[in-house]
RNA sequence: GCCGAAGUGGCUCAGUUGGUAGAGCAACGCAUUCGUAAUGCGUGGGUCACGGGUUCGAGUCCCGUCUUCGGCUCCA
């Protein structure tokens, strides 16, 4: 007999060799229809594994993220199985599932290509498959036999992965049907509970992700084990759709691009640029606060400039290319970062201890040449404007500075309702394997690192470590949010940076009257204004918080002959700071509540008759409620009042 | 940059096997002067992304370019 450990503590006894079904039909005959997989001694494994040890067992549903990625991992051999008989001689790269279905990257003999008019025919054999509910079974192989095995199924991707990257002894194959594929697995035993499937897209992929190699077409799709799941699915992807912000920054006309300015150069017009200001000055507040001094840095900067940072070796190539001035023989760069501009305003006197740290904050724009295939609305774009700042410290500050800047992006975060348990951090650290990719003595790195990881331990705030994703020039920490419909952005940056101090030689004179060095951090809690207001759109499907957004009132007069007390509304409301718009159109009041709805305006107030003879404004809230007539100074009172609740952060 | 798809009035889209461009919304005008999610009638507006080609004839077929979209790669 063996004990199994339950999570919830709980111990009971079984025969050695039991499966994971057969513990879940111990316990219910219901429990064992939903598990999909199962975890033992923290490794997820297959239900039909025998269990010949004590051992701690968890039971996975395909709700738990175990048992998704088991269910989809199967979907992609099956995916690969239905492939198989209806392409024959099709070569198979990897087949993974990922955080929202899986894919598989195949490519057709002869050259022909997948396309989406075939998906139909594909998902109906994916199903017609399923429902041979055949057994998915798990064998352990030699690396030779492996080897064989593949090379007489002609799969050439699938013979430089074993022999590439597998060792012996570690290599299993996981079989249904007529398919075997190299995998590691974990799977679902059965294909019969796969009961949805819906391809999603084609799309090309490099084998091994290098465009030096050959390129495969990698099919997306997503399953469930009920039909309803997946429609579901499909209908939170429309509504994600109808959040996005290219969409509704085209209807708020919030921003817009234009061919003849370039791509991924985008213009804000009016209302988006009222909306990008007035973030702008939320954060200007709240840095002075914490003594931030703002500067001014041209949109250009001498070639040597960025060969003094270092980043025209890093980056030069993929820039935007050099200006020449014909006069002078010398050379400009479009300012790709603000940070060396910020080390000459430290640079620009002698600098004491005493004005430590120095925190040096710019909105710069900036310009990067990114790939034409990378551009996408206004998450990725050719010019931006970073909410910068460079904070000048000695190195024994680093910790506390750090602490301030989580302070204010806490702040930040919190006056859009990104609710706390909705912020996730990441510490971005070198791959100590990979030195030679880095700048900067290995002490340095301990150091910087080290700061981060304290710094998030007495903010209290859990961390993930990423290995090998720190800047060429320090570690960092990343600030991610999750929408309103649960999908994750990454958005605020913190960087320490020993580099740049040291290669533009800056300085500070100490207590002890000795030339130090001091250490740099780079910050942006927004990220940059683009990105940031792309998020927001999409988090609020374009209704901002009534403090942010470019008209918090629309003013609807009855009939035109109320127009002339409207104004004198609007009027009042601008001297008391509500921002209003008039809709004087000659349409009837249900037309003009309909329209101010779609614009997402949050409140709309009506005026006929009865107001403009007393003074009043009757008050319709976004959505339907109506709060009935006020006076127009109460309802100003109230707006004001409203913004003030929301803006307690700031 | 690479692979695939798309590009028709301001917006959303229709346009059958090639036969001289259409709807709804928006805009404008007229009537109406209206009480909480679409008043009626009328008018204007398109070198069908751009450039070549095939054809008696191209929105429709072919080639090239540009832009956008879905991915890959990249992201200081």
């Amino acid at each position: 007999m063996i004990k199994i450990t339950f999570p919830d503590g709980s111990v009971r006894e079984y025969e050695a060799g039991i499966t994971g079904l057969q513990i879940a039909e111990s316990i219910s005959h219901r429990l064992a229809q939903d598990v999909v997989a199962c975890g033992i001694n923290g490794e997820t494994t297959e239900l039909n594994r025998p269990i010949t040890a004590d051992a701690d067992i968890k039971l996975y549903k395909f709700e738990d993220e175990e048992g998704k990625h088991a269910f989809w991992h199967t979907s992609a051999h099956l995916l690969a199985e239905a492939l198989q008989e209806l392409y024959p001689g099709i070569q198979f790269g990897f087949g993974p599932a990922i955080e929202n279905g899986f894919f598989y990257d195949v490519l057709l003999p002869g050259g022909e290509m997948i396309k989406e008019g075939d998906f139909k025919k594909i998902e109906d054999k994916m199903l017609e498959l399923a429902r041979k509910n055949e057994a998915v079974v798990r064998t352990e192989v030699s690396k030779a036999d492996c080897l064989a095995q593949f090379q007489t199924a002609g799969q050439a991707y699938k013979c430089e992965h074993i022999e590439q990257d597998l060792e012996d002894g570690t290599i299993t194959t996981y079989t249904q049907g007529n398919f075997t594929d190299l995998c590691k697995g974990p799977h679902i035993t059965h294909t019969g509970i796969i009961k949805a499937v819906k391809l999603m897209s084609v799309a090309g992929a490099f084998w091994r992700g290098d465009a030096s190699k050959d390129q495969m077409q990698r099919l997306y799709g997503i399953s469930y084990p009920k039909q309803k799941m997946l429609t579901e699915y499909l209908t939170m992807l429309e509504e994600a759709k109808k959040r996005d912000h290219r969409k509704i920054g085209k209807e708020m006309e919030l921003f817009m691009f234009s061919e003849r300015v370039g791509k991924g150069l985008p213009i804000w017009l009016p209302k988006g640029t009222d909306l990008r200001l007035r973030l702008q000055d939320m954060l200007r507040k709240i840095q002075k606060q914490y003594g931030y001094q703002e500067v001014i840095t041209p949109n250009i900067g001498g070639k040597n400039l960025y060969q003094t940072s270092g980043h025209w070796d890093h980056y030069g190539k993929d820039s935007f290319q050099p200006i020449q001035t014909p006069e002078e023989g010398e050379e400009y760069l479009l300012k790709p970062m603000n940070c060396p501009h910020h080390c000459e305003v430290f640079a620009n006197r002698p600098r004491s201890y005493k004005e430590l740290p120095f925190r040096c904050a710019e909105f710069g724009t900036v310009y990067r040449y990114e790939q034409s295939g990378e551009l996408h609305g206004l998450t990725r774009v050719r010019c931006f404007t970073q909410d910068d700042a460079h904070i000048f410290c000695r190195p024994d500050q680093v910790k506390d500075e750090f602490i301030k800047v989580m302070d204010i992006i806490q702040r930040v975060f919190y006056t859009f309702q990104f609710g706390e348990d909705n912020v996730e951090v990441q510490i971005s650290l070198r791959d100590p394997k990979n030195t030679e990719k880095y700048i900067g003595s290995d002490e340095d790195w301990a150091n910087a690192e080290q700061a981060i990881i304290d710094a998030c331990e007495e903010k209290g705030m859990k961390a993930r470590k990423e290995i090998g994703e720190a800047a060429f020039y320090g570690p960092k920490l990343d600030f991610m949010v999750k929408d309103a419909i649960g999908r994750r952005w990454q958005l605020g940056t913190i960087q320490v940076d020993y580099q740049l101090p040291q290669r533009f030689q800056l300085e500070y004179i100490g207590e002890d009257n000795q030339k130090h060095r001091p250490v740099m951090i780079h910050r942006a809690p927004f990220g940059s204004m683009e990105r940031f207001v792309a998020v927001l759109i999409e988090h609020t499907a374009g209704k901002f918080p009534l403090w942010l957004t470019p008209d918090q009132v629309a003013i609807l007069p009855i009939s035109e002959k109320f127009n002339d007390y409207a104004q004198q509304v609007q009027q009042y409301l601008a001297q008391h700071d509500v921002r209003a718009i008039i809709d004087d159109r000659n349409e009837k009041i249900g037309r003009k509540i309909r329209d101010n709805e779609v614009k997402h305006i949050p409140y709309m107030v009506v005026v006929g008759e009865k107001e403009a003879a007393e003074g009043l404004v009757s008050v319709r809230k976004q959505g339907g409620e109506t709060l009935g007539s006020m006076k127009m100074e109460e309802f100003a009172q109230k707006i004001n009042e409203e913004v003030a609740k929301l803006t307690e952060m700031c």
